[in-house]
RNA sequence: CGGGCUGUGGCGCAGCUUGGUUAGCGCGCUUGACUGGGGGUCAAGAGGUCCCGGGUUCAAAUCCCGGCAGCCCGACCA
């Protein structure tokens, strides 16, 4: 066993022969590593509502069942996955000086009107499951931050007790809209969340720093090639915050990437760079031209008006009417081959808002005329290009063009307002950046006073007296999802190939026709008994099926080392030794060390 | 929340258009025999409210109406 990369204190060196590992797992000798008797049947062929390869190999091993659209049951197999994945989080969150504890999963009501977030519970960004009982009304808890909060808040007094970082592996429950691809995206899911509460900001600044670099580690060790990329908060709130994102085919989430420098962030929060202050208007152009465009209200209708090959998207300006998260009206431009990115809490003009603003005409709106009416002009830094542009023209069934920034309308406030794409600026170094496409494995957040400053007794005595509350910060990593995440990240066409890391046995033992070979049979089970006496993690194939089956299912299985005893092997003394990750063969003395039998 | 597709033994599917006796096939399962280094062969079995509820009909898996569930695309999304 090789120790994995980017380890580092007390988690470095090589995994021990002895069983420091599977905690909570099947007792060492269990009958349970005989394959005859443990729960696990393998399918040909998946079911039909797996669509990505994961949740196939993960269904056909045997690993995981669905109980309902997004809830799964964990299997044996997938039990030990999951235990190995979560033993690894709690060595590198207790090195880093973590405490666990176990918070509810069902918390009253009333903490979250208490946070104001219960409001969100109708909406997307937090869809909670509510459930009525004796004792009142519950939530079936979709994060933590509201019960953290109050319970250290009920045990911390004193600065002398900070800083203070906790964290449990619970089970939380999101009303999924659409649950999708196996573990990725579930309506109940085991999550590991951490919470750090500190005296002030730059405490923690720097408890937040000791808990992100616990998650690298924690990713290196599984083996996953994670990327810490800068995000919105959404429902949790905060100024910092960063995902951690595994560039992954089945990802639901892209992040911009820049080839040059370091910068890295979520499409959702990307900025873009390489545009130079805007030019003044020339002014020996010609005035802007009004044009009756009759039912052109998009884009796309008004490219097809022109009707002329040198008028593209890029030629017209995308003119968008918002209200911001002041409730204020905002006219958003971007570059009409832009798709537009709107800061959080902003939405789009509804009919009574143009009511209200009748200088903006819906399904003509553009950037003229907007002085003194309330309406404050913000534009994408792409808007700053010379040259003139095809506009709205704030009157029902007409467009202009030849309009000029500095001329025929104005700018109040500049910014990154278009979605980013492949071969953008970066912001920071202007080379081009990569959009990637990711599964999003963690998110941690640098919430500061957001829920002390408003949950009872989340506050505590400073140095000087004073009363102050907790600086938090909150980090949640999707163990299920790691599940899924790994197994898409290794698997070849005949199955699972497990990291040794997260493996749910360390060696797959085969016995080849035991059942009419008494010295076969013999040979297997005392390897068998020497390899759990040295501590080793065995699952052992003694069934009588033949072995094709056996070969198949140890492909698919994934376990790193496959040992088979045959007779062939037998006769020669030897058992043949297979990495299931390089196929690589070779044959090992059967009576020799331990230790031979292992990974390379 | 919009659009589309699908519900038939544990799993994967056919049958439905054009209603008609005992609803088929593959995998899996049971028993037996043969076999024995990449999901082997043969034989005999078990296992089904054809998603649910109404309706049409002499007769419904099949046609009609209404539900429910699952999946996909989109919207949305700690």
């Amino acid at each position: 066993m090789r120790a994995p990369p980017g380890t580092g204190g007390v988690s470095s060196g090589a995994r021990p022969v002895s069983p420091s590992r599977g905690r909570g797992s099947v007792p060492v000798g269990s009958p349970a590593m005989r394959m005859s008797r443990l729960l696990v049947r393998t399918l040909r062929e998946a079911p039909a509502d797996a669509e990505v390869v994961s949740h196939q190999l993960l269904v056909r091993g045997g690993f995981i069942r669905r109980l309902a659209s997004g809830v799964y049951t964990f299997l044996p197999l997938g039990l030990r996955v999951l235990h190995n994945i979560e033993a690894i989080i709690r060595e590198e969150l207790d090195a880093a000086g973590c405490q666990e504890l176990l918070l509810p999963a069902l918390h009253p009501l009333e903490l979250w009107e208490q946070s104001g977030r219960a409001a969100l519970f109708g909406s997307d960004a937090l869809p909670a499951m509510q459930v009525e009982g004796r004792g009142g009304s519950f939530v079936l808890g979709p994060t933590h931050e509201e019960v953290v909060t109050v319970t250290v808040g009920g045990e911390v007094d004193s600065y002398r007790q900070l800083p203070l970082t906790v964290y449990q592996i619970q089970v939380k429950f999101r009303d999924e809209a659409r649950p999708r691809f196996g573990l990725l995206r579930t309506r109940e899911l085991i999550m590991a969340d951490a919470y750090s509460f500190d005296v002030d900001k730059e405490a923690m600044q720097a408890s937040y720093g000791v808990v992100y670099d616990a998650y690298l580690r924690i990713f290196a060790r599984l083996g996953l090639d994670v990327s810490p990329v800068e995000a919105e908060s959404g429902a949790i709130g905060g100024d910092v915050n960063h995902e951690f994102m595994v560039p992954s085919a089945v990802g639901e989430d892209h992040f911009v990437r820049c080839r040059a420098c370091g910068y890295a962030a979520n499409v959702e929060a990307a900025t873009r760079g390489g545009f130079g202050d805007p030019v003044a208007p020339d002014a020996s152009a010609a005035d802007a031209v009004e044009h009756h465009t009759p039912d052109r209200p998009g884009i796309d209708g008004v490219v097809a008006f022109f009707d002329d090959p040198a008028v593209t998207h890029a030629d017209l300006l995308k003119s968008l009417a918002v209200v911001d998260a002041d409730g204020n009206a905002v006219l958003v431009l971007v570059p009409g081959d832009r798709e537009a990115r709107l800061p959080g809490g902003w939405r789009l003009f509804e009919e009574a808002d143009f009511a209200a603003h009748p200088s903006l005409v819906k399904g003509y709106i553009g950037p003229g005329g907007q002085q003194d009416t309330g309406v404050t002009v913000v534009a994408d830094v792409g808007v700053a290009r010379p040259g003139s542009w095809i506009t709205g023209a704030n009157r029902a069934d007409h467009h202009l063009s030849g309009v000029l920034l500095g001329r025929d309308f104005e700018v109040d406030v500049w910014g990154s307002y278009a979605e980013v794409v492949t071969g953008d600026a970066c912001p920071r170094c202007g080379a081009e950046v990569d959009l990637v496409r990711s599964v999003e494995a963690a998110h941690t957040f640098q919430l500061g006073t957001k829920y002390s400053d408003v949950m009872t007794g989340a506050s505590f005595v400073a140095e000087d007296g004073s009363e102050a509350a907790f600086s938090m910060g909150c980090y949640g990593m999707g163990v299920s999802r790691l599940l899924s995440v790994v197994a898409e990240e290794s698997h070849d066409d005949r199955g699972l190939v497990w990291p040794a890391s997260v493996a749910p046995f360390q060696v797959h033992l085969a016995a080849l026709g035991a059942g009419r070979s008494p010295e076969v049979g013999g040979a297997a089970d005392a390897l068998h008994d020497r390899l759990v006496a040295a501590g080793v993690e065995v699952l052992y194939d003694d069934r009588d099926v033949s072995p094709g089956v056996k070969f198949a299912d140890a492909d698919l299985l994934g376990i790193p080392v496959r040992l088979v005893v045959g007779g062939k092997g037998l006769a020669r003394g030897i058992v043949e030794w297979r990495s299931r990750a390089t196929g690589e063969e070779r044959d090992v003395a059967l009576d020799g060390p331990v230790e031979a039998l292992l990974a390379p």
